[in-house]
DNA sequence: AGCACGCCGACT
DNA sequence: GTCGGCGTGCTC
């Protein structure tokens, strides 16, 4: 019997905006080491290296051309889980996106090799310069001083973009040579830790040792003496002890380095490595008892537990201080019990501090935080916590993140938390994949049979149709807890303001007031306006004209602190106008209102007091936004003026006063979803004001009193403005009643882009008829230099939206055939 | 998405 | 005449 000799081809994932997978072929040596999940290193193109995702192992050789061999296998165990293969397929097939697409989001970048081109001399070179340019040998004579280049840096020496024919010249005559190097390979962080050296081994030595160094070295006596009493504090045993080096440096004033080399040398200590890691694994040890729960709570809480029983998703909708948290909390201790993982998803903005330290208070260190804010190897070192998690383990039992979280390598995962979840943070739009994390959640938690809780005071629409129509599990909780009260919202109606000429327009004599009255009796008061920036616009008074930017389809924003003016589209600024370039005219007026404007005026105004502002630029660095919250919370702010940062996550003492500035620009929005954002956002930012026993106030400023969505914030009531919105969204046909799909085409040339989405329009009408609306220009139609133009899709809910979808790929397909190549295609599945 | 190959305008 | 612009097509 001969030895059967099979040949493994694998189909990978390679990280890259690529449609398929691709197929590589196994050295039969490696056979028995191939695991789906591993990354292999393989060549991809004419000279790239990249690690890929084994995704199926098979033995079906391809017909239509030869499987390259992989060049490497990186990893002894997988990485990735079947369940995130399952997941990732999930996303790609269901966003429409490229499964590179979601590779690249879902893996922390140390996980993503890939390779850049590096330049060295050639040994063989035997110095003929007869064909060599100035340039060449230049670069030559940089290669002899630097070893090895980039080839970014061999475009500098050439002082062009394309140096690909000069490279391959100089290779031809074998005065250089080009290889791949993998880049950015995680390094761990390295301590030095001391333990006791050989002759720190008995008693009878010890004696020895004092008495010699006490005679000759007195600062090594020291130090040792040092060690030891760390050793003896940190309660570890006698001759057999280990401190980091960190630890006893903290001790001396000056560097030790040598007087322990010395001990070293002795014997007396040994010095060694050690990997560290870099997350804050803060040695939190708690025994708090759980929160005792209300009765109010206590019923939730059994009812949601039925909810599970059922194998429902659990929509819990409770009032702002119904004491939601409380509720996770024992939801929480109740799936650790059972030795399951626990993922708490938050909106971005919610991860302040305030709720890390409330979540950590009872479980210590087994809470491991996770968003975008955290470096390359934090990333790293959270993914293999979790990926080395076994049932039962302390550490990384529960991640506490925003809404990328939901791709850590899950082993176990018992409960996933959705909190706030109408939070359009959920939802990513810029790079694909363009997913929602509380939809992808609750197929990641299908995968392990883990339970849903999704919680709001202000739900989304889908939400509370899913739950109104049993489709999942709906517990409310009408009560407030721990005493606070509703705060009092008023209504301000512009229209009825006496005009003052020493206020700004947006602070009406009403709001003055009060903002005066709650700043001397030493409370705080929160600014709302939605809008960051000076001055949304500027325009001359003469003839009209408005600054726009130049690449994108609106006006510039002025900023003042920088005296530029800003597109918030793409980013550009340029200088402001010391005059009007269409007419001449020097009235070039602000118009429009930004939180900078608002910070500036209120200075002037409230000169007593102490103004910050919140928002996108004051928050930048990485703990400006944490600074604000401090300096709040210590008393160095009493007016904070802020965007929508300001409605989520924050709880502070004696805020007694929020005003919304101006209500109508929400409500105005040209979006489906406006009214129930805008509503959101106002019951949001009323939670802001008031405390225990201490009733708040809000006003907001409109020129709509009588606006329905407004009646509906004074009252806090979301189950009669959902049920408002639902009834809009059935005759309008859009969600929850019907699904939606949106299309948008990209090109730099409007006639090219007509002629494309004019051409899938009708396409997309012949097979799916008034289901398609459009094509249209947006309302903002064009952004960095390209023109936007849109389709519409709506799926009745019956409908198959696998069906459909097959039918808008193959149509952007044959769009791609028809020389439309160039026009970018962008789909947005449930914007 | 990169990145190469390939076909036309502005420069030594 | 060449350099380098970016249009087009492929990657196992």
């Amino acid at each position: 019997m001969t030895e059967e000799r099979v040949d493994y081809f694998i189909d990978v994932i390679i990280p890259v905006a690529i449609p398929q997978f691709f197929t590589y072929r196994v050295p039969v040596n490696w056979n028995e080491y191939i695991i789906v999940g591993q990354r292999v290193l393989v060549n991809f193109g004419k000279n790239k290296l990249y690690a890929a995702i084994v995704s199926k192992i098979h033995q079906n050789p391809p017909r239509m051309y030869e499987a390259k061999y992989i060049e490497e296998i990186i990893d002894e165990t997988p990485i990735v889980t079947q369940n995130q293969l399952k997941i990732w397929d999930w996303i790609a097939d269901y966003y429409f996106c490229n499964i590179g697409d979601v590779m690249l989001a879902a893996l922390p970048n140390y996980l993503k090799l890939s390779s850049e081109t590096r330049i060295i001399l050639c040994n063989q070179f035997d110095g003929t310069t007869e064909f060599l340019t100035e340039k060449d040998l230049e670069l030559i004579d940089f290669l002899s001083l630097k070893t090895i280049i980039t080839w970014e840096e061999a475009c500098n020496v050439f002082g062009k973009k394309s140096i690909h024919k000069d490279i391959n010249k100089l290779i031809a005559l074998k005065a250089i040579e080009v290889f791949e190097e993998i880049k950015d390979k995680y390094k761990t962080l390295k301590i030095k830790v001391i333990s006791g050296g050989e002759l720190l081994k008995d008693e009878n030595q010890l004696k020895n040792i004092f008495t010699e160094l006490e005679k000759k070295a007195f600062k090594q006596l020291e130090v040792l003496m040092a060690i030891l009493e760390i050793a003896k504090q940190k309660k570890q045993e006698k001759f057999n002890f280990y401190i980091t080096k960190e630890e006893i440096n903290k001790k001396f004033d000056k560097s030790i380095d040598a007087v322990l080399k010395a001990l070293e040398e002795k014997q007396i200590i040994s010095i060694s490595e050690q990997d560290k890691s870099r997350l804050s694994l803060d040695n939190l040890k708690t025994n708090i008892p759980l929160p005792t729960l209300s009765e109010a709570q206590n019923i939730a809480f059994e009812s949601i537990n039925k909810g599970f029983h059922d194998n429902k998703v659990t929509f819990l909708h409770g009032v702002t201080s119904s004491g939601k948290t409380e509720i996770y909390i024992h939801l929480i201790n109740q799936t650790l019990q059972n030795k399951k993982q626990v993922l708490f998803l938050v909106p971005e903005i919610g991860l302040t501090t305030q709720l890390v330290m409330r979540i950590k208070q009872y479980f210590g260190d087994r809470v491991a935080v996770y968003h975008s804010k955290f470096n390359n190897s934090e990333r790293y070192e959270i993914w293999d916590g979790v990926l080395n998690y076994k049932s039962g383990d302390n550490n990384f039992s529960i991640i506490l993140g925003a809404r990328s979280s939901i791709f850590l390598p899950f082993k176990d995962l018992g409960l996933v938390i959705v909190d706030e979840e109408h939070d359009s943070s959920y939802k990513q739009f810029d790079p694909a994949p363009r997913y929602n994390a509380r939809d992808t959640s609750i197929f990641l938690a299908n995968q392990f049979n883990a339970n849903v809780v999704l919680g709001s005071a202000t739900p989304s629409a889908e939400t509370y149709f899913n739950a109104i129509t049993k489709k999942y599990h709906y517990h409310h909780i009408t009560e407030r807890f721990g005493g606070v009260e509703l705060p009092q919202i008023e209504l301000i109606d512009l229209k009825k303001q006496a005009k003052t000429n020493f206020l700004p327009e947006y602070i009406s004599k009403t709001l003055h007031d009060e903002i005066l009255a709650t700043l001397e009796k030493g409370k705080k008061v929160i600014l709302f306006q939605n809008r960051r920036g000076y001055a949304p616009f500027i325009q001359c008074s003469k003839c009209g004209w408005i600054p726009e930017c130049n690449s994108c389809d609106v006006s510039l924003t002025y900023h003042k602190y920088i005296n530029k003016l800003k597109c918030h589209y793409c980013g550009k600024g340029q200088s402001n106008y010391n005059e009007c370039p269409a007419c001449g005219s020097h009235e070039l007026k602000m118009r429009g209102l930004g939180t900078e404007k608002i910070e500036d005026e209120l200075n002037l105004i409230y000169s007593k007091y102490n103004i910050a502002r919140m928002d996108l630029e004051t928050t930048k660095g990485k703990d400006a936004y944490q600074k604000i919250i401090d300096d709040f919370e210590n008393d160095k702010i009493d007016i904070l003026i802020g965007t929508q940062m300001v409605a989520k996550g924050l709880d502070f003492e004696k805020v007694a006063l929020v005003a919304i500035l101006d209500a109508d620009t929400m409500l105005y929005y040209p979006d489906f979803r406006a009214f129930e954002r805008a509503f959101q956002l106002f019951v949001q930012v009323s939670g802001r004001a008031g405390r225990r026993n201490e009733k708040g106030k809000v006003l907001i400023q409109t020129y709509q009193s009588n606006h329905d969505v407004l009646q509906k914030v004074i009252l806090s009531d979301s189950i009669s403005m959902m049920n408002n919105v639902l009834a809009d969204r059935k005759q309008f046909k859009y969600p929850p009643y019907f699904r939606l799909i949106n299309i948008t085409l990209k090109h730099k040339n409007i006639d090219t882009l007509k002629q494309a989405s004019e051409i899938l329009g009708n396409e997309l009408k012949k097979a799916l008829g008034d289901r398609i609306l459009g094509p249209k220009a947006p309302s903002i139609s064009r952004v960095k230099d390209k023109f936007l133009m849109e389709i519409l899709v709506k799926i009745e809910k019956n409908a198959s939206p696998s069906q459909i979808k097959k039918i808008i790929r193959d149509n952007l397909g044959s769009l791609y055939q028809k020389g439309f190549s160039s026009v970018r295609v962008v789909v947005d599945v449930d914007p």
